[in-house]
DNA sequence: CCGACGTTCGTGTACGTACACGAAAATAAT
DNA sequence: ATTATTTTCGTGTACGTACACGAACGTCGG
């Protein structure tokens, strides 16, 4: 096979030359600059077309003296919100791979805690003018004037983690809460048959208890539409230290020893998984049903201290939303976006992992 | 914060001007061409280090008039093996990513059935002498001479899907058989618990049975590792038609009405699942425990076939290794060793996912 | 001492696109 | 008709790197 195979490029060169202008007026027709015979311009976009030119996105940044600049929002790491380790990282990746195009990502943090430091926060993001920004809108309050203002400035922003549909973003990239509370519920009877059921949430009064409504509902969707007539028991913690989710606990299995699982709506099973724990050792001995057939454990996020717990067998299984890629997403699709000019999904919805103790070690967070 | 945050980034001028010599020299340098004294070369090669330059990768391939040919050698994809469209589609994004980049990929494919084929391509893929292959190395007895040569002339090749360990290939891609195996067992073992298990083999002669068994030597492990004593048997079918499958099937539950839970090895899984649902519509009279608690069906990949069964509630789940993300892996893996000059992992094993009708919506195959 | 040859290095152009600048043509104003 | 103004377009240079070509210098044999 001696083809040569020479993939024929056609530059804007040769586009120049058979409209018989310059390529500075071509270049003027493909920026959308003004300057141009409308004559002129139809028929270059008509060999544009023709063509099917596609720009030399080497030469093109490497001409550009452009940089774009991108800021991120998102919460802070912290013991109480480890999670959002996962999408830094996969910001930062995508952020190595971009920098050589003439990229740089800018990275705000406010505490999940204090509503007013995503407003201060906020503020300093469009002070930078950046050219882009991607945004976790915990606090939707707060969110929406900021988002006011950056369509105001035009400056396209996407939502990671949790949508405002309203805000018309440029996309929004994130779990489907939903579904996965619907998993969850498959996963919990699948294991359960009819026993007992425990949901449970953590969560402080100021976090976005939204979500993990929106992950219950989901679940007794599941058995609804199952017709499964499953007894399912429900605690809201809004303490989400040991103690006050241990005395929790302690209480709702005293008033029913025969729960058989607990679904817990966040990452903070490890504080149940750590009850549980001690429980085997011979803790709780109130707890009429130690020694029983295990619990079984199922809850969210791809945590250390979340897998100590599945190694030890404590944890059943976590489901996960690949929060690294929403981060690495959010980034590319801003560089899609607005460096190449190409259209990106609105929505995009992340794939819900089921990561156990026999594939933790190989799942890629 | 009017921080300019300028970053500098320095190029081969700077270099240049620092070690008083041409920017000509410095390529040479950059490039280990020869042609330049001892003592020069070490001074800007020192002159690189303080610098932490890094070459920009635009201008770099823009002047290089260099393209890189990459070669794919996988199974064709037929009816028998769709498994393999999901690795095409990979190696196809990967290619229009680097495409313009000046690398292009010329595919090579061979049949599953048809050993000889794999030689035929593989020497055709030797005549075209790439810059690099990606190669599943299925037929292991003709994939060695295949690699050797490769090696003596000099042209790296990465595998898919099935290692060569000894082969020092630039890079192994692929999924991890036994833990794919542990992992269904514990599908198995949470939803059907002291119940009696069939594993099912279902491969033609020429078919890489070694694959199939090393999934069964992890499914046996788990219960062996979990000091559960379910009965397992097993059956081997090797003539994949439906006919075949069904009747070896009504003649194991003919046998052992009570198993509860099938364990299929591989993506053939549709056909043992055709062979439930005709049961539940009330054919295999023969089959004593029909109308009784559903079978437990798990298996492998993520097909159309395989979904339709999902969807009917007959296959429960389906372990996938993301076959596709394996295909753009490999080339992505080739250019950045080949193109960008980075070094690469040597082994990626693929995650073990687990896809049920509640999440398979979202699954990213 | 001269030419042949090897070593070491610099000059110059190219890659495909972006854009500043100014020229030419078309139109409007005088 | 002439000048002023606007519209339309071309020329030329730059981006950072790759590489062909040849210049400058040294070495060696005769």
């Amino acid at each position: 096979m001696g083809k040569k195979k020479k993939a024929e490029f056609y530059g804007v060169k040769e586009i120049a030359r058979r409209a018989n202008v310059s390529i500075a007026t071509v270049d003027r027709v493909i920026h959308n600059r003004p300057g141009v015979a409308v004559k002129t311009r139809d028929k270059i976009n008509q060999i544009i077309k023709e063509l099917n030119y596609q720009p030399n996105i080497l030469a093109s940044r490497l001409a550009s003296r452009r940089v774009f600049r991108f800021a991120t929002l998102i919460p802070a790491v912290s013991d109480e919100t480890d999670y959002w380790q996962a999408p830094l990282a996969g910001i930062e990746q995508a952020e190595s791979e971009i920098k050589q195009y003439g990229v740089t990502v800018d990275k705000y943090f406010f505490d999940l805690n204090d509503k007013n430091s995503f407003t201060r926060e906020a503020q300093r993001v469009l002070e930078s003018d950046p050219d882009g920004i991607l945004v976790a809108p915990s606090f939707i309050d707060e969110s929406i004037p900021f988002v006011q203002k950056c369509r105001q400035r035009n400056i396209p922003y996407v939502f990671i983690n949790s949508d405002i549909p309203e805000q018309e973003s440029l996309c929004y990239i994130g779990p489907d809460l939903f579904h996965s509370g619907y998993l969850g519920a498959r996963l919990t009877s699948y294991g359960t048959g009819e026993g007992k059921i425990l949901v449970v949430n953590i969560s402080k009064e100021i976090d976005n208890h939204h979500h993990l409504l929106r992950k219950e509902e989901g679940f007794r969707a599941w058995f609804a539409d199952h017709g499964k007539a499953n007894e399912i028991h429900k605690i809201d913690i809004r303490e989400t230290g040991y103690e006050s989710v241990a005395a929790a606990l302690s209480r709702t299995f005293a008033d029913h020893p025969d729960i058989r699982a607990v679904f817990v709506t966040n990452s903070r099973i490890s504080t149940v998984a750590a009850f549980f724990e001690k429980r085997r050792e011979g803790k709780y001995l109130d707890t009429p049903n130690k020694g029983q057939h295990p619990v079984i454990l199922i809850g969210y996020d791809f945590l250390e201290k979340n897998i100590e717990y599945l190694e030890k067998e404590i944890i059943d299984f976590l489901i996960c939303q690949q929060p690294d890629e929403q981060g690495y997403l959010g980034i590319r699709n801003l560089y899609q976006s607005q460096v190449l000019g190409k259209p990106v999904e609105k929505v995009h919805f992340m794939p819900i992992d089921i990561v156990a103790r026999e594939n933790y070690s190989v799942y890629k967070n």
